[in-house]
DNA sequence: TTGTGTTTTACGACCTCC
DNA sequence: GGAGGTCGTAAAACACAA
C-alpha cells in the first residue's frame, strides 16, 4: 500500500484520526483493570467452533500455540490470577488463551459488542495515568521537516490507552487477522480510526513473528546444545512443535471469502522472512 | 538522573489479489 | 487501481540498570 498516493495523511486526517476526542486521560477518570471483573478471568482461549463472523476462522490454526506471553498480559493489570497452562516449546512463557465464559458472555465472538465507552470509563484506572494525556495534540497535524509526511505536532505516535490495547490483543486472539467489520466495529470502540486498527494487526502480527522467530530460535539451540551431548530434548516430544509445524500454524491463510480479509500478500507469509 | 535497550505507533516500499 | 499483506525502519514511549 502506497499511503501517500492516497492522499491518506494529508485528505483523510478526520479518517486517520476520527476525533481527537479518542480515549484521553481527560475524560477517562481512570483504569483499572483490577476491577474489572469481566477481565479477571480472561485466562483461556480455546478456538469458537460456532463462532461467527471472523471468530470462526482461524483460530485453530494459531489457537493453543499462540496464547500471549504471561508478560504481556500483566501490562493490563494483575488480571489474570493465571492458569497458565503448558508452553510449547517448552520456554518458560506461559500461554494465555481465553475461553472465559466471562468474557464470553460478555464478547461473544463476533457479536462486534464491545463495553460502551461510557462503561469503559467508569471501570478503568490507569496505573500509569500519564502515558495517556497524549491526545490532544491529534487532529492537528504539520508536515514533517524532511520527507514531507505528515506527522503530528510534537508529538511523533500516541500512546493506546490500556483498555484500546486490551481490546485489540483480545480480538486478536481471536483472530490475527480482522475482518472488515470487526474492524470498523472496533475502531468506532475504541475510537481508533481504522486505519490505526489494520495498523496495529499489521504491527501485532510482525511482533508474533518476531517473538515466534525468537522461539524458534531458542529451541533450536537447545536442541543443538542436546544432540550434541547425546541426552533428549529438554522439551517434552508432546508439548513440542517442529519449526515446519510451528511456521505453518503461525499464520494459517486467510479467508477469501467476501467481506473477509482478502487479497494482501498472503503466500509471503512465511516464518523464516 | 542518565544512558541504553526494548516496545509501541506509524509510515513507505513493494507485493498479491480481485 | 484499490485494498490489504509483509518487511524494514523512524521515533516516541517506556523500562531498567548504573
Amino acid at each position: 500500500m502506497k499511503i501517500g498516493s492516497r492522499n491518506y495523511p494529508l485528505g483523510r486526517e478526520n479518517s486517520m484520526y476520527p476525533g481527537s476526542v479518542r480515549c484521553t486521560n481527560s475524560s477517562l477518570p481512570a483504569q483499572n483493570f483490577v476491577s474489572t471483573p469481566a477481565y479477571s478471568e480472561y485466562v483461556e482461549y480455546h478456538p469458537m467452533p460456532g463462532g461467527v463472523d471472523s471468530h470462526e476462522q482461524s483460530s485453530a490454526g494459531w489457537g493453543s500455540h499462540y496464547g500471549t506471553s504471561r508478560e504481556d498480559w500483566n501490562t493490563y493489570g494483575p488480571g489474570p490470577s493465571s492458569t497458565i497452562s503448558a508452553p510449547i516449546t517448552g520456554l518458560s512463557h506461559g500461554q494465555i488463551s481465553y475461553s472465559s465464559p466471562d468474557y464470553n458472555s460478555l464478547h461473544p465472538p463476533g457479536s462486534g459488542i464491545l463495553p460502551s465507552i461510557d462503561t469503559i470509563h467508569r471501570v478503568q484506572i490507569s496505573p500509569n495515568n500519564q502515558r495517556h494525556n497524549s491526545y490532544e495534540w491529534m487532529g492537528k497535524t504539520v508536515q514533517s521537516t524532511s520527507t514531507g509526511k505528515t506527522r503530528t505536532k510534537e508529538k511523533y505516535r500516541v500512546v493506546y490507552t490500556d483498555h484500546q490495547r486490551l481490546e485489540l490483543e483480545k480480538e486478536f486472539h481471536y483472530n490475527k487477522y480482522i475482518t472488515i467489520r470487526r474492524k470498523s466495529e472496533l475502531a468506532a470502540n475504541l475510537r481508533l480510526s481504522e486505519r490505526q486498527v489494520k495498523i496495529w494487526f499489521q504491527n501485532r502480527r510482525a511482533k508474533e513473528r518476531k517473538l515466534f522467530k525468537k522461539k524458534i530460535t531458542q529451541f533450536d539451540g537447545l536442541g543443538s546444545l542436546h544432540s550434541d551431548s547425546g541426552s533428549a530434548s529438554p522439551i517434552p516430544l508432546s508439548d513440542a512443535m517442529t519449526a515446519a509445524e510451528m511456521s505453518s500454524s503461525l499464520f494459517p491463510p486467510p479467508l477469501s471469502v467476501n467481506g473477509l480479509p482478502h487479497a494482501g500478500n498472503r503466500q509471503k507469509v512465511t516464518v523464516s522472512q
